[in-house]
DNA sequence: GCAATAAGTATGAAAATTCATATAATTGCG
DNA sequence: CGCAATTATATGAATTTTCATACTTATTGC
């Protein structure tokens, strides 16, 4: 097997076979990053990491939200989103306040330049997405968007998962 | 607008509005990353880091891949790539050989244990996705799958993206 | 056949991320 | 009430990852 090291053709077809070229979790973590690819360059060009355009993007549709919360839907670890946050505070993108209600909480809130900012960045975003979904046909993109829903959806409310 | 920093309710709707929760590119980062927890945790429990596995997966495949083409299509950007290969070398799962067509290109080899290990970790991740897929109703397993399929496909061969 | 350019990989310093844990506040309950 | 367990955030050291670029070998155009 494989005894001889026998070199393989490089031009050869692109991973038509195999596991891992229809294996589920590749297809979704190269779909994303190929999907995401070109908008997070723009999003670095704006001055931004991807991690603090997630952040702005979230407290744009909310804000206000803590930090916990805030690791979670931005795909962050906590740890690191303090100090994001803390970063993107110096920058004056957002401010930090205590909850009143529970002093252990730390709520994060978009300043006016944070809001511009992500106001700006959610609207080049809306129109990438749209160039991106007119690439595919019909009813394509809606059904892509209805199957990752429904995928969240049946991996959050999963016991074994 | 907020001017009052009211606080949010923290038990209300988890992100049914909004522009990021219908996000594409959320959608998708947000779905791998959640559908590939569960056997990452996996992954390193067999003692490996994902990018290991990615390398491993791959080679499983097609052995006597070279650098570039690996870092590619294992999602890893290519300085990191051959530092990850150094180790698994060291460790035992791989060697590598120069190309003697083309001495520029090191060609990587999965060893007798890397082999091994590599078609465990496979029928690992078969199985899981198994049951994942299982998850879903009907077609729409095999939809998932074609719409990302089609997705990376427009992305590639697209001028603009 | 010889520059010049390109392709493939490696390297080291700088930046980032992770991991374990500290600190502080709240909750649950006997 | 009082104490144990839980929740929320922060912190620092260790590890990873990135970035720019060096180095070597191939290819291309004259």
């Amino acid at each position: 097997m494989q005894a001889d090291h026998d070199i393989p053709d490089d031009q050869q077809r692109d991973g038509t076979e195999g596991f891992v070229s229809s294996y589920l979790l590749y297809l979704l973590a190269a779909a994303s990053e190929a999907a995401s690819a070109q908008f997070h360059a723009h999003v670095r060009k704006a001055g931004l990491r991807v991690p603090e355009w997630r952040v702005l993007a979230w407290l744009h549709d909310r804000d206000g939200e803590m930090i916990t919360r805030l690791a979670l839907i931005s795909l962050i670890e906590q740890s690191r989103l303090t100090k994001i946050i803390i970063q993107m505070e110096e920058r004056g993108l957002v401010t930090r306040q205590g909850d009143k209600a529970d002093r252990r909480r730390v709520r994060v809130w978009l300043t006016k330049s944070g809001r511009d900012l992500s106001q700006q960045l959610v609207a080049d975003a809306r129109q990438h997405e749209t160039g991106l979904l007119s690439k595919l046909e019909g009813g394509d993109a809606a059904r892509l968007k209805q199957a990752l829903i429904t995928l969240l959806d049946v991996l959050e409310n999963d016991s074994t998962a």
